[in-house]
DNA sequence: GTGAAAGCGCTAACAC
DNA sequence: GTGTTAGCGCTTTCAC
């Protein structure tokens, strides 16, 4: 393979132009101390030449790499595109991350990193080694992990956390999970249902505590219990399923069944037909993210979404502004996601 | 933004092993020329110091730059992601292709470029001189872009056409779409049918040539006849709905019809229930693609797998090598899917 | 086998 | 305002 050099470098563009190097690279940066005349040719210039930078040339330079690392979990990721299941965080993220990394001349490039292992720190150091990205996008449950935002920090590396809560460095982006699980319940309430389960998401993701907060805060407010109506799983079908018949076994089952994630409430749909329940008459389900299977099940699941592309897109803008010298925002960004109803939610039987 | 220089350079690990730069150099590259015991003490000094090259260096050196790009079209892409309905072709191309680089020490990223565009060669200039890939993955229905093909080749650059039947420059890899068709086309034949009716996908994508003939194929050899049974959609569901009544309104009907993608049998779904007709027992329907919508599908469909990730994984394992210096392969790859048999073709009625 | 020198394409710092 | 100089961290010559 023949050793591959730029065709047309900034040099080709500064003699052709008649200018200095230095000339070049200001109008390539939109610098001042540039005459509209001189930077008027230049540009003619660049584009008779066709003349792009070099990215790889342009970090070496010491200035920006124009690059924003998305990092995501590992083992869930992949597990995620193994199942085929439509689960599409991904997509939502490149999506929103993506086009308007492209409207500022920056790329996003996705990364797979482990989540519980202590080679976090060392493997995360090394891709920044070797990117040396501007800026990182952190998705849970790396939000909130303070070593990651430690090693961020200390390498001047702008970073937004989505679903974190805010508290510590870098920019915090929330999707509303109190309040988007508080709106859930409520829609159960104003149906008039009072006896709601809530199936939460693991420990390691902050934000099932939000959401259980949620749920808990609307159950109060509505004068509503909460005993024996609170289970955990960890977003997968099994666990929902398990859950759900926990919840459904009880002495007074509840009437109705929020779920932190599509799959779980899949796994709660099942364990209610394995019951002979039917839903939504004899039970109401309602779940989170609003991934496509949740259009697809049977019945349609009401769901709250999570605006993964929004806030994606919103990261991309508040980093790209930080680099641009803007001070990031004091409180976290909330982004919420609406409440779509579906047909598996409905007034509880009398 | 303070300038940000790497940490730990090169020249920290010559120093600490006490030898030139060189010597570093050819040992991270695995070049000859160096002691075992050499080596051995400078790859001491690389993991006590955490060492890792930079990128945009090696690339300025004038090696590689380590980078994979993956061209999708951008149009259907976005359309995807925003349709929510489940298509995980880039989830199943990441990977395939993510976790492949990734084993090679390379990085796949995702670019979109207009496919109908005649800014297409300047839009692609302009990737290639800002980034500099070492690899390029082709997809429908840039895989047969003469134009495509001949800037990469110019440039210098590996890649890998997927979905491409041969001829032309670089890696061509199928994913066997004549045979796929025909054996699906077959296990309707074998089912008992006879009138079989086939929806192509839009001419621009080579493979739906390739598919029609291996229907046509198969139904030769079967001594049937394919009169009136062809109709051609753009792989979306509107198309599948208008092309299903179709053929569903002539005198002499199909009982069952193969459909070039899951959205298209999904709209062919659709007009069977407008229709008044029952899947499979009135007709049986057979997708293309096998995304999760087809499991999804009332009835799930019987579909044809497109092995994207395995293509996709094969696709950089033969780019890397190419790189390494290895020949690229004479014939096309093939990659073959799996007909996934589900609920949605049974034998005709009597 | 190993090292010293030159240069990749660009930007920062400073001079003019 | 504009040009000049000196690197950035690495690889490629080419000596030894």
């Amino acid at each position: 393979m023949a050793r591959r050099r730029q065709t047309v470098t900034i040099k080709h563009v500064a003699a052709d132009a008649g200018v200095s190097l230095q000339t070049v690279s200001r109008v390539i940066n939109n610098e001042p101390n540039v005459r509209p005349a001189m930077a008027e040719r230049v540009r003619e210039a660049i584009t008779r030449l066709g003349y792009v930078p070099s990215l790889a040339a342009q970090r070496m330079g010491g200035s920006r790499s124009y690059l924003i690392l998305a990092l995501n979990d590992r083992d869930r990721t992949i597990s995620d595109w193994r199942a085929r299941q439509g689960t599409d965080w991904v997509d939502q993220m490149l999506l929103g991350g993506m086009l308007t990394c492209a409207r500022h001349g920056y790329r996003l490039l996705l990364e797979l990193v482990d989540t519980h292992s202590d080679r976090i720190e060392r493997e995360l150091a090394a891709t920044i080694a070797a990117l040396q990205p501007d800026g990182v996008i952190l998705t849970p449950p790396h939000s909130d992990n303070p070593l990651i935002a430690e090693l961020l920090d200390r390498h001047d590396i702008a970073f937004a956390r989505i679903g974190a809560q805010g508290g510590g460095a870098g920019i915090a982006l929330s999707m509303a999970d109190e309040a988007g699980a508080r709106r859930a319940t409520e829609h159960l309430l104003a149906l008039g249902h009072r006896r709601i389960g809530f199936v939460a998401g693991p420990e390691d993701y902050t934000t099932s505590a939000q959401r259980a907060d949620g749920w808990r805060g609307a159950m109060r407010e509505a004068g509503a219990s909460c005993d024996g109506l609170l289970a955990v799983g960890n977003f997968d079908f099994p666990s929902g399923e398990a859950a759900a018949h926990a919840l459904l076994g009880a002495a007074v089952p509840p009437s109705a069944i929020l779920a932190s994630s599509d799959q779980m409430a899949l796994g709660v749909l099942a364990a209610a037909r394995e019951r002979g329940l039917s839903v939504p008459d004899d039970l109401s389900v309602v779940s989170f993210d609003d991934t496509p299977i949740a259009r697809f099940a049977h019945p349609p699941l009401t769901a709250m979404e999570q605006p993964i592309a929004a806030v994606t897109a919103r990261a991309v803008e508040l980093i790209i502004a930080q680099l641009g010298g803007r001070a990031r925002p004091a409180a976290p960004v909330v982004i919420a996601g609406e409440l779509k109803v579906r047909a598996s939610t409905a007034a509880p039987r009398v």
